[in-house]
RNA sequence: GGGUUGGUAGCUCAAUGGUAGAGCAGCGCCCUUUUAAGGCGUUGGUUGUGGGUUCGAGUCCCACCCAACCCA
């Protein structure tokens, strides 16, 4: 079934949607433009709430949310993300083409109100409306006023829907865009300057994941959506910058699930001179910065729907410091004196599925996972890593397996890693063969002749921010911090 | 990819294998300070899709689609 027939169909089979095109028609014929234009305000509905004085002429705009008809008196509330006010509506008021205007309007338009404040004497700060303008008239009904949008199919596929009728949403993505501007506003004020690199790459690097592929036909080659800027931002480094962030979109061709969008938002921010732990004390701060800008503390609370508190996640600083390998002594003594055998043995004994195609690192690493990161709610930052694991970062001087990063974890889940980032072009380019093994991935020769030129040592970090935003609001899934998440079309 | 749960009116939800229902929204009437307004009345259904079992299927069986959760 094709969209057109599936309209007809819709049209001929419900009286919802042809009354409100009766209504349409009625407001045309009667000369009044269903569709308006431009309308001058004083302020947003939420604006003049938060900001109400009895006895001001003002003129805000906005959806009718609510309506309660009184016969010859009406309440309505305009509402947009800002927030809603109540208007009042009386045959007495208005001039009577308004009120056979208002007659043929239903919840879900939009309507300019231009009149005076005042507060009823249930003590709601209201507009009395002088005369009323129809801004777009509404062709289908709105979710239920009180329960809103429960079906998570219509909340991801509709989010405008979900946006219009569920507050809670709405506010989750408030925060979103807050904490967004609060860390360009947090990276900025300290020397930070914000940098654009290509999302669409020739040799996707930077980490290791499947990539999106596309092709550019003019110069007839393939290209892929970058699946990091870190090679670029590196090559900036290289060019004299010495305090740079991107932040902005990362692709990656991969599983779909509660953590995992196909497209997801990432900082990375490097600093020249400057080592991991300098960068774990600038993650620590700006952390802490957001939560207390943003969410009013550094004690934030997760609650499940029936609003009890299931979670408390503590920011309060100094954050924990833990070299990995204490970590999984902590777990088992004697760890590091098994062999990968006995390591494989203990994971069984500890309902630990491991596979045969593991690596020994890898089991160990599957351990971390299970045991301590799916476990540690509070900030810990994992330090000195097994090098196999970040093939980007710089040996530790002392122990050359191991490698000079933090792993930053909170909520369960990896936020953010942080490096000494390496700036050595040889040990790079026999890393980068060994990461490519027999596998298809090309190697980035200029990236590695950039760094023959010279980089600077330097700090690096990237910030999964959709990750952080589920941290700071509670949210358990990050389809509920994406506005448009990534699902299967409908049929 | 595997498992579990779910998909019923515009929305939120009911319905032992036996007449598909409620609240809200809508429509009609009453009501000039209500706020989930209220009162009286009333319309609205291809029960996700396609098969099957049965005298009879929203309900049982099979396949498929979509979603949520868990696992890999």
């Amino acid at each position: 079934m094709d969209a057109a027939t599936d309209r007809m169909e819709e049209k001929s089979h419900n009286e919802l949607l042809a009354i409100r095109r009766q209504k349409l028609e009625a407001l045309r014929a009667a000369g009044i433009d269903p569709f308006g234009s431009g309308f001058e305000t004083t302020g947003a509905p939420g604006e003049i709430r938060a900001a109400f004085a009895e006895g001001q002429k003002v003129r805000t705009a906005g959806r009718i949310t609510a309506h309660r008809n009184m016969g010859k008196s009406h309440f309505i509330d305009l509402s947009d993300h800002s927030g809603r006010i109540q208007v009042y509506l009386n045959a007495k008021e208005l001039a009577p083409e308004a009120m056979v205007a208002f007659d043929l309007l239903d919840i879900g338009d939009f309507l300019g109100v231009e009149g005076e404040t005042f507060v009823t004497k249930t003590g709601e700060p209201s507009i009395k409306a002088a005369s009323i303008r129809v801004l777009s008239k509404s062709l289908r009904p709105l979710p239920d006023k009180w329960h809103g949008v429960q079906d998570t199919e219509i909340k991801y596929r509709q989010r405008y829907l979900d946006l219009v009728s569920n507050r809670e949403s709405l506010e989750v993505f408030q925060k979103r865009i807050a904490i967004v501007r609060e860390i360009r506003r947090f990276l900025e004020d300290r020397g930070f300057i914000e940098v654009e690199t290509p999302m669409m790459q020739s040799i996707p690097g930077g980490a290791a994941a499947q990539p999106f592929e596309t092709h550019h036909n003019a110069l007839g080659m393939d290209l892929y959506l970058r699946i990091a800027p870190e090679l670029y931002l590196k090559r900036l480094l290289v060019g004299g910058f010495t305090k740079i962030f991107e932040l902005n979109r990362n692709f990656r061709n991969e599983g779909i699930s509660r953590r995992h969008n196909p497209e997801f938002t990432m900082l990375e921010t490097y600093w020249a001179y400057a080592d991991f732990e300098k960068m774990a004390d600038l993650v620590e701060e700006m952390v802490c910065h957001l939560a207390e800008k943003i969410c009013g503390g550094l004690r934030i609370e997760h609650k499940n729907a029936e609003g009890n508190v299931t979670r408390t996640i503590n920011l309060s600083r100094p954050w924990r410091r833990t070299r990995y390998e204490d970590l999984l002594r902590g777990v088992e003594p004697k760890w590091y004196d098994f062999s990968p055998e006995e390591r494989r043995a203990w994971c069984q004994e500890h309902g630990i599925e491991v596979t045969h195609c593991q690596a020994d690192f890898e089991v160990t690493q599957h351990v971390f996972e299970k045991l301590i990161e799916e476990k540690t709610m509070d900030p810990l930052f994992v330090t000195h890593c097994p090098k196999e694991l970040v093939p980007l970062a710089k040996q530790n001087a002392a122990d050359p397996r191991l490698v000079d990063v933090y792993e930053l974890v909170i909520n369960g889940q990896e936020i953010s890693p942080g490096y000494s980032e390496l700036n050595d072009p040889d040990i790079q380019r026999e890393r980068l063969e060994h990461q490519s093994g027999g596998e298809t991935q090309k190697l980035d020769d200029d990236f590695l002749a950039a760094l023959e030129y010279g980089m600077p040592p330097a700090g690096g970090i990237g910030i999964g921010i959709d990750r952080l935003v589920m941290m700071l609001t509670g949210v358990e899934s990050i389809r509920d911090v994406i506005l448009f998440p990534h699902m299967r079309p409908r049929h």
